[in-house]
DNA sequence: TGCAACAACTTATTATAATAAGTTTCAGAT
DNA sequence: ATCTGAAACTTATTATAATAAGTTGTTGCA
């Protein structure tokens, strides 16, 4: 029904619609949202789409809703929302406010096999293909927060070796040179102190408490998931996300 | 159209029939469940019901949907599932394995004011009515796991302090007592270093890493949400959650 | 004044229908 | 034997429609 390039569904064009007029404060913590039958005159669109819109946006935590009341407007998230541990767009809406964090590549890519202190287990295909490592470490004004290894199954990924990493979103190149999506994923999370290595590489005394979370990101690929080892200081940014 | 009590909709008892088969093994990790199109004959439902039960699956992790395939069952967490960071029937879901989980209230609930060492900021008007305070250790296997602090604002809970929590679920009690039901909410997650109070408590060594989960839990009722602080030993047990 | 009932709003659930788009399979051509 | 492409299947998107159910405000009665 519109010139835009059909690409995009409407209820995603709406999400992103919405959720730019929450982070503009056009709509303000506390405010409600127009109706749905409003939303409907406004944008030209029926009751489900609008609700599939709503519904990523209560997702995201931006609305919540009440049957009989409308949709209310949550406060945006205070601080600096570097790191997030749940969220579908995490890395995409975080972007703007990481304009201070510079990311160093301390592994070039690699084959190496599945590394064994890791809280996932590989698919036996993917143990046979063998696995593409990698290490970077993230900092925010010069203070490092994180240090991550990614490990990447060594399929579909044809000269990922020869890419450069350093200023380039490593999900950004999965997109465009691989077409891969992150859809979703597990994770665990536990508390370790940090040893010689990891102490060194983060500036904190060893023995130092250290948040470490371990995922597995599942991609638009169904047999294509990855993985990544995160340690991060929580001293000073601490991890955040909804439920 | 069917004869079961009403109450429940029908896309929410198609998640809990689809899950529990998935669960008992019906499905096992990989199947294919029936294809759209045969779900809506053999339960006499529309595609869009379907697919909003579906959706509960994948938001739970039980299935993965891809199109033109159809929905992948996932494997099942493996592990003791006791402690989720995320997951929207957390509690519930994995009611059947806490056998051995016992809870012991260290502090019966009584008013106080709202804690300065947390992580998030209450309304002003939960900081007008004060707030419930109780703290509970949880163990299992007669090992401590996690010591947790709930504050509760003094609104809505008519007699709450005269409530037993022993060997109650504060959820079942917050549910069917007063009617709130817990839809979501924020959490913040660090790692830390156990103080004498903490280490005690835990059994763990003072200076030992101990994740510290800060949660503000969201209810059905637009003005109320209540917080919760854990500290947790990973050591042996895992939080694991999805996203 | 106080309260009960109702009207007018809101979101929630569900059905029906049509079309788009991705994956698999297999027949047929090379 | 291998590749091409169409057919048949899958999920994804969107529209239209009707009814249920929760919330708010107002009207009018006691």
């Amino acid at each position: 029904m519109n010139d835009r390039p059909t690409r995009i569904p409407q209820y995603q064009y709406l999400y992103e619609s919405l959720r730019q007029q929450i982070i503009r404060g056009d709509f303000k913590s506390g405010d409600l949202l127009p109706s749905e039958k409003d939303l409907q005159n406004q944008f030209r669109l029926t009751q489900p789409t609008i609700r599939q819109a709503l519904g990523l946006l209560v997702q995201d935590g931006y609305i919540r809703k009440h049957q009989g009341k409308g949709s209310i407007v949550q406060p945006l998230p205070i601080g600096l929302g570097v790191m997030s541990i749940v969220g579908r767009l995490a890395n995409t809406a975080n972007a703007s406010r990481t304009e201070r964090m510079t990311t160093a590549i301390l592994t070039k890519p690699k084959l190496h096999t599945f590394p064994d202190d890791f809280l996932f287990t590989p698919t036996e295909d993917d143990t046979k293909a063998g696995f593409y490592f990698l290490e970077r470490l993230r900092a925010v004004e010069e203070e490092p927060v994180f240090f991550e290894k990614i490990i990447l199954p060594n399929r579909y990924l044809p000269g990922f070796s020869r890419q450069r990493l350093e200023n380039r979103s490593l999900f950004d190149l999965l997109r465009t040179k691989y077409g891969l999506l992150v859809k979703g994923g597990e994770q665990k999370v536990l508390a370790v102190a940090a040893d010689g290595d990891l102490a060194r590489l983060l500036s904190v005394p060893i023995g130092n408490p250290v948040l470490r979370l371990d995922k597995r990101l599942d991609t638009n690929r169904p047999d294509f998931s990855f993985y990544s080892s995160l340690y991060a200081r929580t001293d000073r940014y601490i991890l955040h996300g909804r439920f």
